[in-house]
DNA sequence: GATCAAACGTGAAAAAAATCTCATTAGGGG
DNA sequence: CCCCTAATGAGATTTTTTTCACGTTTGATC
């Protein structure tokens, strides 16, 4: 949720402790109740007057999404977009830990990405195997993607965050995460085309 | 729309020409209605019997969205993240284009990644006059993020694509899509704590 | 050409989500 | 110590989204 991310940034500046329903709704422009809502739901009461307390609510969030607990996982195409996921620091804050990264091009192989030595695909699956990583990103292109999906799947990965513009089939209990940019894009270009029209509103 | 991208990729393999509402939403597993429906709001009718012509839906999804118009768009920030999209070629198919991008670091600006010039920030604000530019695409530190989205939009743009993790302030008429990667994560995250707990369903 | 079935469009119904209202509770001020 | 304001939690209400159901159209079949 974005809760999580407003109150940890909000908390660290200035602690106030204690913020207010009116407060988060106003800064994600949502409705108040809505905020109380979420909360109640994930078992977080608030106190009349003072409303909730910034690090209990952050502590809440993290174990109902299960930030608190360390997810290792494996990067599968050490690419551009592979590149800055891997040199992305954000992600540990979320829990999430890429432990390694895994290439089919034989020149990737054995360097250094941010720190992190690529890995032969030919690895793969002992390292899943070996190390319990039940979660991989894929930054390959589209063509590989199904066959590294059910690769991975075989070898028990439970979850797979697709970076790439494919859809692809899995188990029904494995997860599967699209991370689709040309949504986004879809937004911005009707704006932009359609800006002009209404300008207001 | 996830319409056009299984249109455009399933209609390049093989040339049916028309396809069924029903298939549609087999294949993107949601209700043959929505689909209808979303068509139709678009202006797109399909015939009794035979569905729709997937080139046809293809060719209104496209001007719906604006993608049949070119976007030019700058970039913020060429570090990792910032090479990556410019290095990526798919955004051409969407009708965006990155003309150009920019970077405060004197050791970047000049050198060449993925084909553009780093451009050093002094020459924004006259680069985006002259070409008109109306999209930026933000892939800088979060602290700089408020103050250049500010900056771009007192130039002139009326889009910023923000990839970075705030949220950013705009007057009314700007749109800021927000690329959240941490509400992925945080999808990922509950599935593989709670996973183990329902297995079925 | 008449019939049949598959797929469409549309309006109603159901479900889900968001919003509003209000009684309740807890601090702050007199 | 009592009242008053501010904020909560929960139920009611409204709005939006999703789904269902049915009449209509259109190509295929006989
Ligand atoms: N770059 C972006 O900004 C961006 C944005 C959106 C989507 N994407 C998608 O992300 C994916 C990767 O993009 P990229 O720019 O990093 O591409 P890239 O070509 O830079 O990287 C792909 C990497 O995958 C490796 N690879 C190829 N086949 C493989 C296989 N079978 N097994 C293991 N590794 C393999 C290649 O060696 C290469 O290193 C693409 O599908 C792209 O559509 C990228
Ligand atoms: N790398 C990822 O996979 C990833 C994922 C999610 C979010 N993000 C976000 O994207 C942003 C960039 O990530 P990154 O990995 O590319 O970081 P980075 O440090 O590699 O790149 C940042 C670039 O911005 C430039 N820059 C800094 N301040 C600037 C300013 N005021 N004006 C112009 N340019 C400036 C820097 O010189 C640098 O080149 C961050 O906010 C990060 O949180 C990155």
């Amino acid at each position: 949720m974005r809760y999580y991310r407003f109150l940890s940034e909000s908390g660290a500046k200035k602690p106030p402790q204690t913020i207010t329903s009116a407060q988060i709704a106003a800064a994600l422009d949502i409705d108040p109740t809505q905020v109380r809502k979420d909360f109640s739901a994930i078992g977080l009461l608030g106190i009349g007057r003072v409303g909730f307390e910034v690090c209990e609510v952050c502590r809440a969030i993290r174990v109902a999404l299960g930030f608190d607990q360390r997810h290792e996982a494996v990067l599968i195409g050490t690419g551009h977009l592979g590149a800055a996921l891997l040199a992305y620091s954000g992600f540990a804050r979320y829990g999430l830990h890429i432990v390694a990264a895994f290439d089919m091009d034989q020149r990737l192989v054995g360097s250094k990405v941010a720190g992190c030595t690529v890995k032969s695909m030919r690895s793969l699956k002992p390292f899943i195997r070996k190390h319990g990583i039940r979660l991989a990103l894929l930054t390959t292109p589209v063509e590989a993607s199904q066959k590294l999906a059910d690769r991975l799947v075989s070898v028990g990965v439970k979850a797979i965050w697709n970076f790439t513009p494919t859809r692809i089939t899995v188990p029904p209990e494995v997860l599967v995460r699209d991370e689709h940019i040309s949504l986004g894009l879809s937004v911005i270009a009707y704006h932009l085309t359609h800006e002009v029209d209404s300008p207001s509103s």
